[in-house]
DNA sequence: ACGAAGCCCTGCAAGC
DNA sequence: TGCTTGCAGGGCTTCG
Protein backbone atom coordinates (compact mmCIF):
# COMPACT_ATOMS: atom_id res chain seq x y z
CA UNK A 1 0.00 0.00 0.00
CA UNK A 2 1.25 3.63 -0.90
CA UNK A 3 2.94 5.21 2.27
CA UNK A 4 4.84 8.65 2.04
CA UNK A 5 7.80 7.03 0.18
CA UNK A 6 6.04 5.91 -2.45
CA UNK A 7 4.05 9.28 -2.96
CA UNK A 8 7.37 10.54 -2.75
CA UNK A 9 8.66 8.24 -5.33
CA UNK A 10 5.39 8.52 -7.61
CA UNK A 11 5.55 12.18 -7.42
CA UNK A 12 8.59 12.39 -8.38
CA UNK A 13 8.31 10.15 -11.82
CA UNK A 14 5.34 12.45 -12.85
CA UNK A 15 7.30 16.02 -12.42
CA UNK A 16 8.75 15.50 -15.94
CA UNK A 17 5.15 14.31 -17.25
CA UNK A 18 3.34 16.90 -16.03
CA UNK A 19 5.28 19.92 -15.20
CA UNK A 20 3.98 22.86 -17.70
CA UNK A 21 1.83 20.46 -19.16
CA UNK A 22 -2.18 21.68 -19.88
CA UNK A 23 -5.11 19.56 -18.99
CA UNK A 24 -7.37 18.79 -21.51
CA UNK A 25 -9.94 16.71 -20.13
CA UNK A 26 -11.08 15.40 -17.22
CA UNK A 27 -12.86 11.30 -16.99
CA UNK A 28 -14.32 10.16 -14.54
CA UNK A 29 -15.76 6.72 -14.58
CA UNK A 30 -16.22 6.24 -10.74
CA UNK A 31 -16.81 9.01 -8.52
CA UNK A 32 -17.00 7.28 -5.92
CA UNK A 33 -14.09 7.19 -3.70
CA UNK A 34 -13.39 8.02 -0.26
CA UNK A 35 -15.14 11.15 -0.85
CA UNK A 36 -16.81 11.91 -4.24
CA UNK A 37 -15.16 13.12 -6.58
CA UNK A 38 -16.55 16.49 -7.65
CA UNK A 39 -18.62 16.11 -10.27
CA UNK A 40 -17.69 19.00 -12.26
CA UNK A 41 -13.95 18.61 -12.15
CA UNK A 42 -13.70 18.64 -15.85
CA UNK A 43 -15.02 21.99 -15.72
CA UNK A 44 -12.62 23.00 -12.64
CA UNK A 45 -9.40 21.66 -14.51
CA UNK A 46 -10.12 21.38 -18.06
CA UNK A 47 -6.98 24.22 -19.68
CA UNK A 48 -5.60 24.71 -16.90
CA UNK A 49 -2.40 24.64 -16.91
CA UNK A 50 0.36 22.50 -14.33
CA UNK A 51 2.28 24.90 -12.03
CA UNK A 52 3.80 22.09 -9.91
CA UNK A 53 3.70 18.93 -8.30
CA UNK A 54 4.05 18.97 -4.49
CA UNK A 55 3.71 16.36 -1.53
CA UNK A 56 1.87 17.11 2.29
CA UNK A 57 2.00 13.63 4.08
CA UNK A 58 0.76 11.56 1.71
CA UNK A 59 -1.30 13.72 -0.15
CA UNK A 60 0.07 14.24 -3.83
CA UNK A 61 -1.08 17.99 -5.11
CA UNK A 62 -1.31 19.11 -8.09
CA UNK A 63 -1.06 22.73 -8.38
CA UNK A 64 -2.88 24.55 -11.26
CA UNK A 65 -3.33 28.18 -11.79
CA UNK A 66 -5.95 28.53 -10.24
CA UNK A 67 -6.32 26.27 -7.58
CA UNK A 68 -4.58 22.52 -6.39
CA UNK A 69 -5.79 19.12 -7.26
CA UNK A 70 -5.53 17.49 -4.12
CA UNK A 71 -4.86 13.56 -4.86
CA UNK A 72 -4.20 10.68 -2.30
CA UNK A 73 -3.73 7.14 -2.87
CA UNK A 74 -5.58 5.44 -0.22
CA UNK A 75 -4.46 1.94 0.67
CA UNK A 76 -4.65 0.41 -3.10
CA UNK A 77 -4.31 3.67 -5.71
CA UNK A 78 -2.05 4.22 -8.16
CA UNK A 79 -1.17 7.26 -10.65
CA UNK A 80 0.40 6.44 -14.25
CA UNK A 81 1.10 8.18 -16.90
CA UNK A 82 0.12 6.28 -19.97
CA UNK A 83 -0.64 6.99 -23.94
CA UNK A 84 -4.08 7.82 -24.54
CA UNK A 85 -4.71 4.90 -26.96
CA UNK A 86 -4.37 2.39 -24.18
CA UNK A 87 -7.62 0.69 -22.91
CA UNK A 88 -8.67 1.22 -19.34
CA UNK A 89 -9.33 -1.74 -17.26
CA UNK A 90 -11.10 -2.26 -14.26
CA UNK A 91 -10.59 0.20 -11.11
CA UNK A 92 -8.96 2.92 -13.40
CA UNK A 93 -11.42 5.66 -11.80
CA UNK A 94 -10.20 8.75 -13.73
CA UNK A 95 -8.01 9.95 -16.44
CA UNK A 96 -6.74 13.17 -16.60
CA UNK A 97 -6.16 13.63 -20.32
CA UNK A 98 -2.26 15.81 -21.12
CA UNK A 99 -1.93 17.94 -24.05
CA UNK A 100 0.68 15.46 -25.87
CA UNK A 101 -1.12 12.56 -26.02
CA UNK A 102 -0.79 11.36 -22.42
CA UNK A 103 -3.02 10.22 -19.79
CA UNK A 104 -2.55 10.68 -16.06
CA UNK A 105 -4.35 7.48 -15.03
CA UNK A 106 -5.73 6.51 -11.40
CA UNK A 107 -6.53 3.19 -10.67
CA UNK A 108 -7.70 2.22 -7.33
CA UNK A 109 -9.20 -1.36 -6.28
CA UNK A 110 -10.68 -0.44 -3.15
CA UNK A 111 -11.53 3.18 -3.17
CA UNK A 112 -10.18 4.72 0.01
CA UNK A 113 -8.10 6.76 -1.90
CA UNK A 114 -9.39 10.81 -2.86
CA UNK A 115 -9.01 13.20 -5.61
CA UNK A 116 -10.37 16.50 -4.31
CA UNK A 117 -9.86 20.50 -5.44
CA UNK A 118 -8.64 23.14 -3.23
CA UNK A 119 -7.62 26.79 -3.97
CA UNK A 120 -4.45 28.25 -4.90
CA UNK A 121 -3.26 27.26 -1.35
CA UNK A 122 -4.34 23.85 -0.57
CA UNK A 123 -2.98 23.77 3.15
CA UNK A 124 -6.64 25.97 4.37
CA UNK A 125 -8.61 23.19 2.93
CA UNK A 126 -10.03 21.20 5.76
CA UNK A 127 -7.92 17.40 4.91
CA UNK A 128 -4.41 19.48 5.55
CA UNK A 129 -4.94 22.48 7.78
CA UNK A 130 -4.32 20.52 11.12
CA UNK A 131 -1.70 18.12 9.91
CA UNK A 132 1.38 17.92 11.95
CA UNK A 133 4.93 18.28 11.18
CA UNK A 134 6.73 16.37 7.89
CA UNK A 135 8.43 13.87 9.39
CA UNK A 136 11.40 14.37 7.14
CA UNK A 137 11.55 17.87 8.03
CA UNK A 138 14.10 19.13 10.40
CA UNK A 139 10.97 20.94 13.10
CA UNK A 140 10.11 16.79 13.28
CA UNK A 141 12.63 15.87 16.14
CA UNK A 142 12.94 13.79 19.16
CA UNK A 143 12.29 17.28 21.59
CA UNK A 144 8.90 18.09 19.38
CA UNK A 145 7.84 14.58 20.32
CA UNK A 146 8.78 14.73 23.72
CA UNK A 147 7.08 17.88 24.24
CA UNK A 148 3.91 17.15 22.30
CA UNK A 149 3.74 13.72 24.20
CA UNK A 150 2.74 15.30 27.24
CA UNK A 151 -0.16 13.31 29.40
CA UNK A 152 -0.50 10.89 26.67
CA UNK A 153 -1.16 7.53 27.60
CA UNK A 154 -2.05 6.36 24.09
CA UNK A 155 0.47 3.18 22.66
CA UNK A 156 3.15 5.29 21.13
CA UNK A 157 2.37 3.32 18.00
CA UNK A 158 -1.07 4.76 17.57
CA UNK A 159 0.85 7.93 18.59
CA UNK A 160 3.12 8.20 15.70
CA UNK A 161 0.09 7.03 13.40
CA UNK A 162 -1.56 10.08 14.02
CA UNK A 163 -1.56 12.74 11.55
CA UNK A 164 -1.42 15.71 13.99
CA UNK A 165 0.85 14.12 15.30
CA UNK A 166 3.29 13.75 12.43
CA UNK A 167 1.78 13.17 9.04
CA UNK A 168 2.59 10.40 6.81
CA UNK A 169 3.96 7.13 9.10
CA UNK A 170 1.57 4.42 8.40
CA UNK A 171 1.50 0.97 9.76
CA UNK A 172 4.29 -0.13 8.00
CA UNK A 173 6.99 2.34 8.68
CA UNK A 174 5.80 2.90 12.45
CA UNK A 175 6.24 -0.70 13.08
CA UNK A 176 9.73 -0.67 11.23
CA UNK A 177 10.65 2.66 13.20
CA UNK A 178 9.69 1.27 16.77
CA UNK A 179 11.80 -1.89 15.72
CA UNK A 180 15.63 0.27 14.80
CA UNK A 181 14.71 2.47 17.65
CA UNK A 182 14.17 -0.62 20.05
CA UNK A 183 10.88 0.59 21.49
CA UNK A 184 7.74 -1.38 22.52
CA UNK A 185 4.68 -0.09 20.56
CA UNK A 186 2.65 -0.11 23.11
CA UNK A 187 4.43 2.28 25.28
CA UNK A 188 2.50 5.15 26.50
CA UNK A 189 3.60 8.11 24.89
CA UNK A 190 4.17 9.68 27.94
CA UNK A 191 6.49 7.17 29.20
CA UNK A 192 9.47 7.34 26.68
CA UNK A 193 12.32 9.13 27.72
CA UNK A 194 13.81 12.17 25.70
CA UNK A 195 16.75 9.41 24.30
CA UNK A 196 13.90 7.47 23.13
CA UNK A 197 12.03 10.03 21.06
CA UNK A 198 15.85 11.14 19.78
CA UNK A 199 16.34 7.57 18.65
CA UNK A 200 12.59 7.49 17.00
CA UNK A 201 12.32 10.46 15.27
CA UNK A 202 15.60 9.62 13.69
CA UNK A 203 14.51 6.13 13.04
CA UNK A 204 11.45 7.77 11.39
CA UNK A 205 13.43 9.60 9.18
CA UNK A 206 16.00 7.10 8.18
CA UNK A 207 13.32 4.34 7.50
CA UNK A 208 11.51 6.85 5.45
CA UNK A 209 14.50 8.36 3.71
CA UNK A 210 15.83 4.69 2.96
CA UNK A 211 12.26 3.55 1.47
CA UNK A 212 12.51 7.05 -0.94
CA UNK A 213 15.97 5.88 -1.97
CA UNK A 214 14.71 2.60 -3.10
CA UNK A 215 11.85 3.28 -5.06
CA UNK A 216 8.93 3.17 -2.55
CA UNK A 217 7.55 -0.26 -1.16
CA UNK A 218 5.73 -3.38 -3.29
CA UNK A 219 3.13 -4.71 -1.68
CA UNK A 220 0.20 -6.06 -3.36
CA UNK A 221 -0.96 -3.11 -5.12
CA UNK A 222 1.26 -0.53 -5.80
CA UNK A 223 3.25 0.10 -8.94
CA UNK A 224 5.09 3.79 -9.57
CA UNK A 225 4.57 6.41 -11.77
CA UNK A 226 7.11 4.54 -14.07
CA UNK A 227 5.14 1.02 -13.68
CA UNK A 228 7.95 -0.70 -12.73
CA UNK A 229 7.68 -1.89 -8.86
CA UNK A 230 9.76 -0.05 -6.18
CA UNK A 231 12.57 -2.88 -4.54
CA UNK A 232 12.00 -1.52 -0.57
CA UNK A 233 9.72 -4.81 0.83
CA UNK A 234 12.81 -7.32 1.29
CA UNK A 235 14.54 -4.91 3.72
CA UNK A 236 11.45 -4.95 6.17
CA UNK A 237 12.12 -6.50 9.46
CA UNK A 238 9.05 -6.29 11.42
CA UNK A 239 6.34 -5.80 8.93
CA UNK A 240 4.73 -9.20 7.50
CA UNK A 241 7.69 -11.20 9.56
CA UNK A 242 5.10 -12.45 12.37
CA UNK A 243 6.45 -15.80 13.88
CA UNK A 244 9.93 -15.48 11.81
CA UNK A 245 12.99 -15.04 13.54
CA UNK A 246 13.99 -11.64 14.55
CA UNK A 247 17.14 -10.54 12.23
CA UNK A 248 18.72 -9.03 15.12
CA UNK A 249 18.12 -11.80 17.66
CA UNK A 250 17.35 -14.60 16.28
CA UNK A 251 13.53 -14.81 18.38
CA UNK A 252 10.34 -15.57 16.98
CA UNK A 253 8.44 -11.99 16.29
CA UNK A 254 5.17 -11.51 17.89
CA UNK A 255 1.92 -10.09 15.97
CA UNK A 256 -0.61 -7.73 18.04
CA UNK A 257 -3.21 -5.48 17.33
CA UNK A 258 -3.02 -2.06 18.13
CA UNK A 259 -5.49 0.54 17.06
CA UNK A 260 -7.29 -2.10 14.89
CA UNK A 261 -3.95 -2.58 13.08
CA UNK A 262 -1.85 -5.37 13.30
CA UNK A 263 1.74 -4.53 14.87
CA UNK A 264 4.57 -7.06 14.48
CA UNK A 265 8.00 -6.59 17.25
CA UNK A 266 10.21 -8.28 18.47
CA UNK A 267 9.95 -8.79 22.50
CA UNK A 268 13.24 -9.36 22.84
CA UNK A 269 14.42 -6.34 21.23
CA UNK A 270 11.88 -3.91 21.92
CA UNK A 271 11.26 -2.57 25.36
C1' DA B 1 -9.12 17.07 24.98
C1' DC B 2 -8.33 12.54 24.54
C1' DG B 3 -8.78 7.79 23.06
C1' DA B 4 -11.33 4.00 21.11
C1' DA B 5 -14.26 2.34 17.71
C1' DG B 6 -16.68 2.69 13.22
C1' DC B 7 -16.70 3.14 8.51
C1' DC B 8 -15.76 3.17 3.43
C1' DC B 9 -14.21 -0.97 -0.27
C1' DT B 10 -12.15 -5.01 -2.80
C1' DG B 11 -8.86 -8.77 -3.19
C1' DC B 12 -7.04 -12.51 -1.26
C1' DA B 13 -6.58 -16.54 1.71
C1' DA B 14 -8.44 -19.90 4.53
C1' DG B 15 -12.10 -22.98 5.62
C1' DC B 16 -15.81 -25.97 4.40
C1' DT C 1 -13.66 -27.03 -7.38
C1' DG C 2 -16.54 -23.47 -5.86
C1' DC C 3 -18.69 -20.93 -2.43
C1' DT C 4 -18.55 -18.42 2.03
C1' DT C 5 -16.30 -15.99 5.52
C1' DG C 6 -12.82 -13.15 7.57
C1' DC C 7 -9.43 -9.95 7.37
C1' DA C 8 -6.39 -6.18 5.96
C1' DG C 9 -5.77 -1.29 5.71
C1' DG C 10 -5.59 5.04 5.67
C1' DG C 11 -7.32 8.08 8.21
C1' DC C 12 -11.32 10.87 8.78
C1' DT C 13 -15.50 10.83 11.67
C1' DT C 14 -18.26 9.73 15.43
C1' DC C 15 -18.99 8.28 20.03
C1' DG C 16 -18.03 7.99 24.95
Amino acid sequence: MPELPEVETTMQGLIPHLSGTIIQEVIIRQPQLRWTIPPNLNELLALQKITKLSRRGKYLLIHLEHGTLIIHLGMSGSLQIVQASKTSTRHDHVDIILSDNKVLRYNDPRRFGAMLIAGIDPFQHPLLKHLGPEPMETDFSGDYLKKVAHKRRVAIKSFIMNSKVVTGVGNIYAAEALFLAKIHPLTEAQNLSQSQYDALAQAIKQVLQSAITQGGTTLRDFVNSDGKPGYFSQKLQVYGRAGLPCNSCGAVLHSIVIGQRSTVFCAQCQH
